[in-house]
DNA sequence: CTTTACCTTCCCCTTGGGGGAGGCCCTATC
DNA sequence: GATAGGGCCTCCCCCAAGGGGAAGGTAAAG
């Protein structure tokens, strides 16, 4: 199939179908005549793959590392658990951090009046050393 | 004083300040004859507040908008109590979308023994549609 | 034969700067 | 006077992960 149904069928754009070709990530096979990009299963199986990957938040060379352990029928499932665990902690420490930055702000917000006057005890925290 | 020195006392790279000069953030006086930028404490104070509130998770955009805020001593406190709260829904929701992605990833890491044999759960359920 | 949809490569754009090259400016030291 | 050093300047390329669009080739349908 072409690029376009291999998108559809993966729940990517076109583009990012084509970046995944260019970096070497699900490389197609090449119609000699056309040029076109063609797509078998596996290939949509790949793609599909990392969609979902990327989704949980892997980023590309984590999705390359995972793929390559998805192809290799012989890997340690140690390897897949051992990254998936680093994302894990990625996220959470994140989680801590966006929470202590809610928590400053919604703060902030609340001890300001937000009406029509100047004062703003926002900006003071915000300037103030 | 010169860009090293200012940089050093709001926390922020030379590389930073140069940047925020660029894009008309916080524009410092010019020396003639050495073309060097100069700042003075004003500046300084400027570049402490939008340090600040980058570090709050506002983009260079924001910071530019409530940079004005900040300098316009007439300004109501409702826009700056609006533009804080939009960005703690921001949060937010980046809150829960994190949280979402950390329970499917760790009960995914859970049932994975994570040993040497190749069965793994978590590749299963990437691979899975 | 022509339109239309699909495909190709190529290049610039995004965020928020980082890294480094090549070249001034200024001061201190020899 | 020369030279070394540190700080500063502009300019250009780089990162992630593609998006947008131009210019042009290809295939299928009317």
């Amino acid at each position: 199939m072409q690029i376009g149904e291999a998108a559809r069928r993966a729940g990517l754009t076109v583009k990012t179908v084509r970046y995944y070709a260019n970096i070497g990530m699900v490389i197609p096979r090449q119609d000699e005549t056309s040029g076109y990009r063609i797509y078998g299963e596996d290939d949509v199986a790949k793609l599909q793959f990392v969609g979902k990957a990327r989704r949980f938040d892997f980023s590309v060379e984590e999705c390359r590392e995972l793929l390559g352990l998805y192809e290799d029928r012989n890997r340690p499932s140690r390897e897949v658990k051992a990254l998936t665990m680093k994302k894990v902690e990625e996220i959470d420490a994140r989680l801590v951090e966006l929470q202590s930055l809610k928590d400053e702000l919604s703060g902030l917000a609340a001890s300001c009046d937000g009406d029509h006057r100047p004062d703003c005890p926002i900006l003071n925290a915000l300037s103030g050393g």
